[in-house]
DNA sequence: CTGTTAGCGCGTTCAG
DNA sequence: CTGAACGCGCTAACAG
């Protein structure tokens, strides 16, 4: 950041200052725009989301911010609102503006990947979390998903549990997918006879929640027990199983993923699967610094982190 | 956005595409950067916040960042941690990257304002929301806080509560200012003897609404009634008064700001004020959108949107 | 060791 | 109407 004026550095301390005081009591100032052009430094990084509003992932922006910051980056970020369409013109976006690399989850309509792929042309570095992809080779972040759904089951079993539902996302995204494997993998291990997975059709919200809920009750055989990979989805339910007069966890126990500590503080009946996002954003940004820095030999490494189960 | 081949304008549609195509296809794309140094094309605007991962917050940059996009405006989200330290590197930065205009809510320990100022000379439009300053005139984006919290006591006292309690946050900071005002107003049109607000010296966290709890009720006046100027603070009061076997809300009625829907479910007892944040957000992007447009005559406008008060 | 210059990619301008 | 050249701000490379 301080390399202003770098041919005097040979000059003494004093007399530095003085010309970086007179600079800046002149209104001079860089010019960006001019290095960047130039080719000898790029300072944006791009964090492409689905969706800013959501606390796992303005967590994840937050720490990715805090840690470019320190290095001399600017991030700039990029909302895909879930949709395919507004995802590519976001890469093309990225791609137009020279960035310097590229943190990204992507969105629930996204299968084919052929508009991330086109980064690598442009040689912008990519790192992915969470929602990531198996048909392209770069570091990933992910979360031990498959086992901590694994573990919950095997949890609730023990505790008697013997109808236990999952409630679910679109099974193309990865962190939907694995979580629904580590599911079935535990009830067939277990030899439950009784599985079901459920998942909403439309955006994750309270409504869909209260919708899950009663379209979960409305069935002949009623679950003792429902995992659920939204904490909003789960405020629906919850709100659901009031009404209905079905106590938690009396009747049915609940454990959730969720990632606001507000949360698991005001719903003390429900357990809850803590994703570690503080590693996951630490890890992405050190993958991406790396990827931008080494500019070869990208290891397509992938990072899993473990989440916390609290279990109650 | 679709500026490229401008000179070619007056060609036919379908040569257009095809020489679009072409270019594409062979890997050209414009250099920001380049229009960006010539000075002809600004398409960066910058949004400082306090904590991207507060749920006002990246609401207000979520809408912010659908909106710009559609503009062919980029996004790029400051955080200054509530440092004022950090809050003046920020605005260096933003200078030095030759921002097209900033949107900025201030950091607790701002007073002194004069980083802000320096914008201005660099003729970088800002705009203020939420948490803004009186000691510079720019457009400017609030809740009626005042008003509401006046309507909020009013309500209580109606209810029957003569014992009310405010808690807010500094006072240097206008959102808290402007609710505690409200606060003093009503107490006093409506001659109430007894008046406290209660300012947690940290940053609001549940731990520190715990505290803020017991430090009320250690007091010989018990309130029968707490207003509570964040839903984090409140998440923990309530988590403190169910320790102390304090029933909310016949003990002691609470009114909280809170902004996320999740906790309006998850706290029937609690009445809440809910912040227009989709209007905010709107209106500071449009407010700065004209400016960057306008150039000059940029009149230091005040928007202020009523909040909605969920009583019950 | 110091001063000058070329060129990054673009659009505007000026000459042809 | 078309094409060449200039300059935005910077620094690496080169000449003095």
């Amino acid at each position: 950041m301080n390399s202003k004026f770098t041919t005097q550095l040979f000059l003494k301390e004093d007399t530095r200052k003085r010309i970086q005081a007179y600079a800046k009591k002149h209104g001079y100032k860089t010019n960006m725009n001019a290095l960047q052009l130039r080719g000898s430094v790029k300072n944006v990084i791009a964090v492409i989301v689905p969706n800013i509003n959501h606390v796992f992932f303005s967590k994840i922006i937050s720490v990715i911010t805090n840690l470019a910051y320190k290095d001399g980056f600017i991030v700039s970020v990029f909302q895909t609102n879930e949709s395919l369409e507004i995802e590519k013109q976001v890469l093309n976006s990225v791609i137009l503006n020279n960035i310097a690399g590229v943190i990204a989850s992507i969105s629930m309509e996204t299968s084919n990947v052929e508009h991330f792929r086109a980064l690598k042309k442009y040689k912008i570095p990519l790192v992915m979390f969470d929602r990531v992809t198996d048909k392209i080779k770069v570091p990933k972040v992910e979360s031990n998903n498959f086992e901590v759904v694994s573990e919950v089951v095997k949890n609730l079993y023990q505790d008697g549990c013997r109808r236990i539902v999952h409630v679910t996302g679109p099974k193309k995204i990865s962190v939907f997918k694995n979580r629904n494997k580590g599911y079935y993998h535990m009830i067939e291990k277990l030899g439950l006879p009784y599985a079901s997975s459920c998942t909403p059709k439309k955006e994750f919200t309270i409504e869909t929640g209260k919708e899950t809920a009663k379209k979960i009750f409305s069935k002949k055989i009623k679950p003792d027990a429902i995992i659920c990979d939204s904490d909003v989805l789960m405020t629906g339910i919850l709100f659901q199983l009031k009404e209905m007069q079905i106590k938690v966890p009396e009747d049915v126990k609940i454990v959730s993923f969720g990632d606001n500590p507000v949360l698991n503080i005001l719903t003390p009946n429900v357990s809850s699967i803590i994703q570690p996002m503080n590693e996951i954003a630490n890890a992405s940004y050190e993958l991406l610094k790396n990827a931008i820095s080494e500019k070869e030999n990208i290891q397509p490494i992938k990072q899993i982190f473990n989440a916390n189960l609290i279990y109650r």
